[in-house]
Formats: structure tokens, C-alpha cells, sequence
DNA sequence: TTGTATGCGTTATCAG
DNA sequence: CTGATAACGCATACAA
């Protein structure tokens, strides 16, 4: 008896006008009944919800609410990576964290997006997506072609750590500073033969020894903007790129430096704390003690899984704020009202991997 | 002359009518060109073309195409978890990563959504998310009470690791029988006094040594579904909770385990490449050489990041293609076809972290 | 509190 | 190749 579909619609799935029907009240009832944005009376409710029950009427379609709302309630996350690349970064995740919280506080999901234009044949993009908003993260390059048919359905745009012109608000980090702080924290600790191990250089991601020149062709923003500074107080600095952020590309970064004796630093920058970690890794396979024969110094402020004991000095950058801010700064914009730039800063933060100098050097 | 609007709307958006209107052709035709369902002149898609641009139309607004369509081109991917704690943990990574594949070829985004029925209000849910189809990860506990609403309201539904009735498709492993195919190779090396580093029991996360009692009430299915078949194999192996899949958790663990010379395994079997690559760690630590002194074998087949040379000996389980597979269930369920669940089976693989048990015992 | 009427912006169909 | 027509399923302003 409960179970036999209304006789009029054979095989269609019944509509909120379906049930109104069957609960004997008007479609604008039934509908204000399952959004409650309105009171009902207790016994409508009851008849409507019985009639859905009955019908098999499992709420209002989505689809269809969202064309009458003018609203979605999702908002794209847009990467440029492949998504493995984009959660393979703690940071990143960290980021999408406090995105997805920002997020759910205006009650939107979160669509993830590859910043791949020519994806498959009706994969959705920015601009075919039924989005609200756009987050995009690490924007550069082609993003902002991207961009471009997001900000022609004039949907809200925010950035994270990447400049998509003056008018698209951006939340990004003082990595100048911070870099810089740190440089000198080691600078005051009696360092003066110091090694940088930074990210990768571009989107070739090749690794090794960088000679001046190859410096001065940097095109990713951060590794440039942590970098500078730290030249600026080491102006003699070994300079060695890792190809990823990734603990084992510290590591192998850590051995170019550790290889010979006479010509390892005391200490040791790293653009990141995976990269650190991978730093220490090598320094302790070398046999040498953090801090007491080599400091070493990271970037981030992450948990690193992996890191045993120690903890890193570090910039610890407030990444999941940077998210929310994000997601705040969309909900904002919904909302009607202008959204601005953030700059957050980071903070130093000295851990047990930084020390003295030791006094003594080229002790064969 | 090009950025004035048009003056009939004053500050509405332009709509395809708009420019059906402005261009002199009829709506469908409008639809055709950016569609590109159907041939159209080319001095008619100019026309078009320059109309859009004229009244700064940017294309269909996805909400009425998916109304009309009765297709969002939205896939929702539904995690247990906080998204943080679930993008940690490499093998859902790589399961996404896959699956995100398998959807892009059917041309559908994901959408992230957590399994909070109770989020911010508004937010999206599985029940009220414009999406196309479902692929639950690890899907247990309430999560079965969303999954109605979706089963209700007609969509497909695939579950990867996890049980959500019979006539809903799952990805799973053979993980009693990749879990019995790693005992059984240690024990073939002669090693009788072995110890296991478990995945969490349950929800609780607790760790440390548990009792055969505790063992028994062990809820988490991959946890049980590994350790059975083990302790068929060793039944007095010591058995060892980490709190987590993270590294630093089996380094606890593993410190725990090599703390009294006397006591410790010449062997152990952690249930993922995290876990063993800490326990790992926590030898080097106590110095034990890997695999001389003692092996340990993971379960994954991951890239460990940190792990430095060595090779784990572990179960390679096939995370990516069972994500494919979910997003290949979804597009085939689309399309109208019966999806069946696949059991992936797991590749043993040996590596440099097993070797042969030790001759000598208790050397203190 | 409930009902009535209207259109949100598209696209599929089918005839021309 | 193009045009007329009719939904898609709902939520809201407004009247009762």
C-alpha cells in the first residue's frame, strides 16, 4: 500500500507539484514546507511530508532550486597542478582546510578544479561550471586566461598566493620578511658559510647547484620573493634547488651539501619544512648533530610527519587562516560587499634545529 | 560603441535571448553555436559570436543547462573525515587522484563534500548538492543514513573501501589475503617472534599494545581485514595500535616495540608503508640496521616520502585504478548500465626492509 | 498561514 | 541549416 507508485506518472519522478497535489495544499506550501522558510502549520507539514514519503519524493532537485536562486552554493577551488601534486603539499592541504571551513560557514561546497582549459570534452571548467565563486591557488600563467570567462560571468574571484591583476583580491604572505628574519636569525648566530636549498625554480623543476645567472631567470613567485632577501644578508650563499617540496628532495639536496666535509656549510635554509626535514635527514645519515654541527632552517610552520624529535626553526605561515580568509573573503564578495587583499604575515618561529655557529671549521 | 550596454537592460545580465535578439536569430540558434550540438553557418556563428561579446554574454549561465539537461556535470566525492585528515593519508590521494581521472573522461568535476549532515546550515549535503552520482570513501557508520537520500533521490552510488548494502557497487582489496601473503613471507625467512603496528581500532584512535580481548572489538574493516589473517600466521605476535597512518605513529610505535633489547621482534608488520617507514626510523634510532637486525614490512605501496633508500617490502595495492574504477562505475551507471562491485587484488613486493630472521637471539 | 501566478535561462524536438 | 515551441522543477512576490 505504501509502496505503489502514484498511478498517474508511471516511471517519472515525482515533483514538489506531485506532492503538493497528493497532500491536497499548493506547490508554494510543499515547497516552503521542505526549505522552511516560512512557518506551516504542524498538520500541513505532516500531510506534505507524508505525500513525499508515499511518492518517493526525496526533496526539492537541487538543479532546478539553483536556477530559481540564482545560486549554487558551490564554489570552485581551482589548481594548477594535478590534484595529487596540489595534496601531496601539507601547505596546500592546510590551505584547502581552512577554505572548506570559510567555505561551509556560507554553506558552499567545494568543486575541485584541474586549471586544464582543454580537459576532456565536457568536463566542467571555471566558466562552465554552475559555480558561485572562484577560489584559484597558485594562480599564474594560463590561469589567467581562465580567469578571464570567470570574471565575465562576473563571479567573485579570490586569489591565494598569486597575482591575477589589482582588481581580484589576493591572500598572500609576507615571505620577504619572513625570509629575511630568518636569514638573519642565523646571521646572529655567528653563520657565515650558509647554504639555501629553495623550490623549484619554475615549472621544469630541475634540481641541483644554481649558478648566479640561473638565479636571476627565477619565474615562481615564492621561490624568488624567499629567496631575495636571504641572498641579500648571505650574498655568498650556496644556492641549491630541490625539484619539489618533498622530504626526499631535501634529502637529496642535504647530500649535495653534506658530500664533502671541507666545503659543507653550518648551516642550512631551506625554502620549506619538507624540504628541512629531508636537510636533517641528510645531516644525520652524515653524521652530524643538529644543531650542534649544522642548523638548519625551514619554511612553513607545517607539521612535518617524519621529523622524529626535532622542531624546526621555522616562518610558520598561517595557512589555514590564509584559507579561511579566502572563503570569507567570497562570502563577502556574494554578499555584495568588496573584498580586499590580504597580506599575512608570518611568524618566526626558533626551534631545537638551529644553534651557534660551531667555532671550529675544516676540521678534516 | 563596444562598452555600452544594451539599453533595454539597464543591469541585468545579458541571456542568450538577449543575444539571439541582438544578432538577429532565433534562441535554439543562439543555443546551437555555443553548444556546438548541431552545424551552423559560419556567418551565423559570427553574428553570434560578435553579439556575446557586445553585451558581454559569457556563455550559458551551467544552472538552467543543468536544469534543462537534467545533468550538472557534478560528481560528489563524500569523505569520513575532515578533508585535511583524509588528503593526508597518500593512498586516498592517489584513490582521488584516479578517480578524478575516471570522472574527467566522463567530463564531471567533484565535488568535496564531508559526511556532516549537520553542517553550516545550507551547506551542501549529499541529499541537496546538484550532483550527478556519488562515490563514497570509507564509507561506514552515519554515512549510510546520507547515502539514503541519495539512493532516494536516484543516483548512482559507488563505494570504494567501504559497505553500503548489496545492491550499492564497491571498490575493495583483497587485504586478508595480501595481509596473509606478507606473514607468510616472514615467516618463511624464519622469523617466529614478530610484532604488529596496526592501523586505529576504531574511531577512538587510541594506541599502544592491545590485549587479545581489545582485539576482538576492533571495528575499523580494513584494521580487522589485515590483522586476521596475521595473526593466523604468528598468533602470539605482539600487537601494537598506532593512532593514525602518519609516520611519527610508527615511530611511537616503533620505539615502543625496540625499547627492551630483550623483548623485541625480529620482525614487523605494519599495516601501511606510513607506519612501517616510522618504524623504520625508530630502529635507525635505536640502532638496528633494516633488515639485518630487524625486518618490517607496509602495506600500500606507496612513495613513501622520507623513507631515503630503502625499498619496503609491502602489499602494493592498486589505490589509483580503484579510483578510476569507482569513476569508471559512475560513468557507467550514468549511462544507464548495471556497475558491479571489483575486488582489487594486491601485488606482494619485496623490498630491502625483509631479510632473513637474525640466527642469534637474545644478545643483550 | 496558504494559494496563485510567473519566470529563472536553457535546450530538445521537430518542422521548415 | 534555422526557427518556433515547450518544458526542465522550483521559489518567490503578492494576494487572499
Amino acid at each position: 500500500m505504501s509502496s505503489d507508485p502514484d498511478p498517474a506518472s508511471p516511471r517519472r519522478r515525482a515533483t514538489i507539484a506531485d506532492v503538493a497535489r497528493a497532500a491536497g495544499v499548493s506547490p508554494s506550501t510543499a515547497s516552503v514546507v521542505f526549505s522552511g522558510k516560512a512557518p506551516t502549520a504542524r498538520a500541513t507539514r505532516e500531510r506534505v511530508l507524508a505525500a513525499a514519503a508515499e511518492l518517493g519524493y526525496a526533496g526539492p532537485d537541487p538543479r532546478a532550486a539553483s536556477l530559481r536562486r540564482g545560486r549554487s552554493g558551490i564554489v570552485a577551488v581551482a589548481l594548477e597542478e594535478h590534484l595529487r601534486a596540489a595534496f601531496l603539499d601539507p601547505i596546500k592541504t592546510a590551505t584547502m582546510d581552512g577554505l572548506t571551513d570559510g567555505l561551509a560557514e556560507l554553506g558552499a561546497g567545494v568543486l575541485l578544479l584541474r586549471d586544464d582549459p582543454e580537459a576532456g570534452a565536457g568536463a566542467p571548467t571555471l566558466a562552465t561550471a554552475p559555480i558561485d565563486a572562484a577560489v584559484l591557488i597558485g594562480c599564474s600563467g594560463r590561469m589567467l586566461q581562465t580567469l578571464e570567462a570567470v570574471h565575465a560571468r562576473g563571479l567573485p574571484v579570490v586569489v591565494i598566493e598569486g597575482d591575477a591583476g589589482d582588481d581580484v583580491p589576493r591572500m598572500e604572505l609576507d615571505n620577504g620578511e619572513a625570509a629575511a628574519q630568518i636569514a638573519r636569525h642565523l646571521r646572529a648566530l655567528g653563520h657565515r658559510d650558509v647554504a639555501v636549498v629553495t623550490l623549484p625554480f619554475d615549472g621544469a623543476k630541475v634540481r641541483g647547484d644554481a649558478a648566479p645567472e640561473r638565479i636571476a631567470t627565477i619565474t615562481t613567485p615564492v621561490t624568488k620573493a624567499r629567496l631575495t632577501p636571504t641572498l641579500e644578508v648571505f650574498p655568498d650563499a650556496r644556492v641549491v634547488s630541490a625539484g619539489d617540496s618533498l622530504i626526499d628532495e631535501g634529502l637529496i639536496a642535504g647530500r649535495t651539501l653534506f658530500a664533502d666535509r671541507r666545503t659543507r656549510p653550518t648551516a642550512v635554509i631551506a625554502q620549506s619544512d619538507l624540504l628541512a626535514a629531508g636537510v636533517i635527514r641528510a645531516a644525520e645519515e652524515a653524521g652530524l648533530r643538529v644543531p650542534e654541527d649544522i642548523s638548519v632552517a625551514g619554511f612553513d610552520g607545517i607539521a612535518v610527519d617524519g621529523l622524529g624529535g626535532h622542531v624546526l626553526t621555522t616562518a610558520v605561515q598561517p595557512a589555514v587562516e590564509k584559507g579561511r580568509a579566502a572563503g570569507d573573503a567570497v562570502a563577502r564578495m556574494l554578499a555584495g560587499e568588496q573584498a580586499v587583499s590580504i597580506r599575512f604575515t608570518c611568524t618566526f618561529r626558533e626551534g631545537t634545529t638551529t644553534g651557534p655557529a660551531p667555532a671550529e671549521r675544516s676540521v678534516p
